[in-house]
DNA sequence: ATGAAAGCGCTAACAT
DNA sequence: ATGTTAGCGCTTTCAT
């Protein structure tokens, strides 16, 4: 049987990479490779003998299906891009799990991108991601960047913006509003009776924005009580706990008679509690601290960590549906959800 | 000037996805594609002056290189995949960063899969991936499933097994030997002067070997000693700080006269210390506790966290250079590299 | 330093 | 239900 790959009048230009190719697997089958193509990927279209031809082909050379020919003759790639700031903030990664996994599900590949909340590196990796020609890129945050915005609605590819509302999306959005969890938080303390706030947190623009409703909810409740200002430590980009120490020091030192504190993460509140524990300062009665994101082992904490919890893997669930959805071409209506948050009062308030 | 896309005879059949081709971009830059190809791939290989008009067509257009394309023709994806277990497990984590980190710096992108810790959807993401001809592969953890072992060798993929050691790897391998970190562990409880030890752990394959050695080293100083029996509580897939606290209830109800506890995450650990607060158990005067991963927060505990350091960063660099050096056809002579472990005595023991 | 030609391995489009 | 043909958009190979 001269089943070997015949080497034409070897003169001619060749490369292959050397790996099976679906032809290969067709005429082992004695069928033309789209009707293999049709067994693998659509085996409804075609009779049950060739099916079990083609498969048995396939077992038999240990054939995979090159996606990348499949992806540049389709225009689909079945890869959908992520773009989070890092790894640590495992705040994000609940979203990004679920995402994953209900991708899995409908036959997606995760194509992972950081920026580590550098714009210059959000863009050069847009450039990357937009190269891979992805059938759908979810963003944690929003592009505000104005190239990469037209970059995007330019590249056509469907994308979803979470973790934040926005009054003009690039396409899609799932996430909820930073000012009214600044507001809200702030009217908790207060009718909690706290009277003297102060914030503790990351410069990254979203914690800003709580902040900024924070602050602007202290004061307007102000006009009719005797309220201290609120005093600030910025952490920068550290999100840890032991920042959370060293800040409830540098609060205390500013500002002593600091009754309430409102962080930007659960381990900078988990640093201000362990910190004020050392110090003898007793939470919630002389501090009360609330943090952000309800972190997995926010409740098991001693005293248990009062914070805002956002469904972060809902949004993951979400944007995997609303990207699938697009990808299909199917019409979407709501292309802005709010998910809201919940304050979830536990014992350090 | 007539230079709109010249519509054919048309009755051919057509398809494109509507992007901008390089064979535009070349058009309007007077040159042939290979030549626009070189100047935005390999500028050093072509004039200032083309270099110039290319770099403008490029602007102008909006061009973004099909790297599907490109993929295709060079048989080099650009894609680096990572198999991880889930994102749940931060300590994962601190390696797939810096892994990506490292990959993206050289040009790379990575494609993420996770398993779950499940065998079978670990056989069909492979397959996956594969189908995607990434550049290499990195596993968190070795590949024991001898079909996907074959498919891998086959694949001519490289391949990096990591977090573990081992005999045979399939091609690299980075990681250290939960044996030795089992007896070590348990020497030196021992050595401190604890006598009734246990384990509470998840059942996956890595802490079972860490905590077969644990024992076995436990009994083969029993010859001299009086010691008792390694009591051990098996909280399945849950490393959480809730499921440590209640597996402390479960151990002290089976061995109240436990005097010291590995476990195997710090998260777990964390559990177990916070609920021994809980029930007045001194740590470590009355119970001794060690985990494993050194969380970055497992200094900022109170009492801070003793624990079993592993270089996960490392991990993830060493594994990128690995691959990279192999994408690029480079000899490598060390193919398994053991990064050994440290043991973090803080306050807990 | 630049270009012409020929594919990479697959699937869409149009037959039959 | 199956096949024929012609690309997808890029890069390799070989010339000049």
């Amino acid at each position: 049987l001269k089943s070997n790959t015949v080497q034409k009048e070897s003169r001619k230009k060749r490369r292959s990479s050397g790996a099976i190719t679906l032809a290969a697997v067709a005429e082992i089958a004695g069928v033309a490779p789209i009707t293999a193509s049709r067994a693998i990927n659509n085996p409804s279209l075609v009779s049950l003998e060739v099916l079990r031809k083609v498969n048995e082909a396939v077992e038999q050379t240990g054939y995979v299906q090159n996606k990348i020919a499949g992806s540049l003759a389709s225009a689909k790639s079945g890869l959908i891009a992520a773009v989070i700031p890092n790894f640590s903030s495992s705040i994000f990664l609940d979203t990004i799990d679920t995402l994953n996994q209900t991708l899995f599900e409908a036959g997606y590949q995760l194509l992972l991108g950081q920026t580590n909340y550098s714009k210059e590196r959000e863009k050069s990796l847009l450039d990357q991601i937009i190269g891979q020609r992805p059938d759908g890129i979810f963003f944690t945050g929003v592009i505000s960047n104005e190239v990469a915005r037209q970059q995007l609605i330019a590249s056509n590819i469907p994308v979803v913006e979470t973790w934040d509302l926005s009054t003009d999306p690039i396409d899609m959005l799932v996430g909820f509003s930073h000012e009214k969890i600044g507001s809200s938080v702030a009217t908790y303390l207060l009718k909690k009776g706290y009277r003297c706030l102060a914030i503790i947190g990351a410069d990254d623009e979203r914690s800003l924005r709580r902040f900024k409703s924070f602050r602007e909810e202290v004061k307007a409740q102000n006009s009719n009580e005797n309220l201290k200002p609120v005093t600030a430590i910025n952490v920068r980009a550290s999100r840890t706990v032991s920042k959370g120490r060293e800040a409830l020091m540098e609060l205390l030192a500013i500002n002593p008679q600091t009754d309430a504190v409102f962080c930007s993460s659960d381990l900078l509140a988990l640093g201000v509690v362990t910190q004020a524990q050392h110090l003898g300062i007793r939470v919630p009665q002389e501090l009360a601290v609330i943090g952000f994101g309800d972190i997995a082992f926010a409740k098991d904490t001693a005293p248990a960590l009062s914070t805002v919890k956002i469904n972060s893997s809902e949004i993951g669930r979400l944007a995997a549906h609303l990207l699938i959805e697009r990808a299909h071409q199917r019409f979407l209506p709501n292309k802005i959800m709010d998910l809201g948050f919940e304050i979830v009062e536990r014992e350090t308030t």
